[in-house]
DNA sequence: TGTACATCAGTGAACGCGCGTTCACTGATGTAC
DNA sequence: TGTACATCAGTGAACGCGCGTTCACTGATGTAC
């Protein structure tokens, strides 16, 4: 069946979104087309007039997951510019709630052992969708010059992943709150006295 | 047939080293069993008079991953106790080479996402081991009680794993070099100066 | 305004492949007598 | 010392399942006349 114009941006944009999602729940090979398509009542056929391969919509969200996390994260942070956001921001990115809910959050804490074994194409987007959500959150980050705020940026970011994925991969919950108060402690410490 | 009683423990220890490797490289979900075990020139029935499941084998892998960096990276630094050998122990961890040889480091930079998608059991085992593993490299760490050491410990790995990982996504050469170099001055200066 | 045709998002069967696990079997070594 | 039997690591076929991708088809809407 033919569909209004638009639609087929729409359809685009509800997989990209569910994949998303999916993808940082699960990891990259435990989702699948059809179960995907099947979530969003559609069928595994029609994947294929939006994406390429699955490959290629696994790029498009890692994208849209860093999106998602702003919207999620910063607009809490926006109102204190600089070091005050970024304080707020930090101690998100390592809340308990961040850390209980990876298909919301993150896509490189959830995914970053799948992005390092993905193809170089797909690195490629990965690394671009990086570099344009730090200049994003540019206005938050210690450093004087970009090649500066662009150095707190992965220190940060990529610090504050680990300590939330090894919380993530502990059993006990003990552990993991310890782990989560230490980093916040730590990465504040580091990185909003500049 | 049957084999001298001694086969057993040399034929599950040589499945364990393989796997290891291979799941540090492509990642709990890419390594089938078949294929690990025609790799060691064996057949895949076999494998279950050895392991309950992959889960299983999984779990022993984890902790077989920390020995082999410890004896990768341990050695060197043995030589140097505390501050100095942290400082080799760090540098080694965020060197070029590790970072392009997954499958011979640590597994916590290798399969952090993996793993916090396991089952409790499976994280239990990694906790354990992660657990083991900071007691071998306690005389490293800042931190007069041992409460402070494990908190340097959890910090400092989950840190440098996060920025191993992202050296590991970027797909150009150059940012990979600088984050790994700024990670390593960054890690020295904050856990070398105790 | 009405009619004939083109478009193409979405359908669902099918292809070819790989995977984790089970199981009846093999046969060299260990053990009981 | 010699013989009969038990053991069990390893074999390889089979089971049941899921996956990414392709393709002929459908049919409501858009377009040309």
């Amino acid at each position: 069946m033919r569909y209004p114009p638009e639609r087929k941006q729409e359809t685009r944009q509800r997989i990209i979104q569910k994949a998303s999602r999916r993808f940082r729940e699960k990891g990259e090979k435990r989702v699948a087309i059809a179960g995907l398509m099947r979530e969003l009542k559609l069928t595994h056929g029609g994947f294929y007039r939006h994406f390429k391969s699955k490959q290629d919509l696994f790029g498009e969200c890692l994208a849209r997951g860093f999106e998602e996390t702003r919207e999620r994260f910063g607009r809490k942070a926006v109102k204190d510019a600089g070091r005050a956001g970024l304080r707020t921001i930090i101690e998100m990115y390592l809340s308990a709630e961040h850390c209980a809910k990876p298909s919301q959050g993150c896509p490189v804490a959830a995914l970053m052992s799948d992005i390092a074994r993905q193809p170089r194409a797909v690195r490629v987007r990965f690394e671009n969708a990086a570099h344009d959500h730090m200049r994003r959150l540019e206005g938050f980050l210690p450093g004087k010059t970009e090649a500066e705020r662009r150095r707190s940026f992965f220190l940060l970011f990529s610090g504050m992943a680990g300590a939330l994925n090894l919380a993530r991969a502990v059993a006990d919950d003990e552990t993991r709150r310890a782990i989560l108060r230490d980093a916040r402690q730590f990465y504040v410490n580091s990185f909003c006295k500049w």
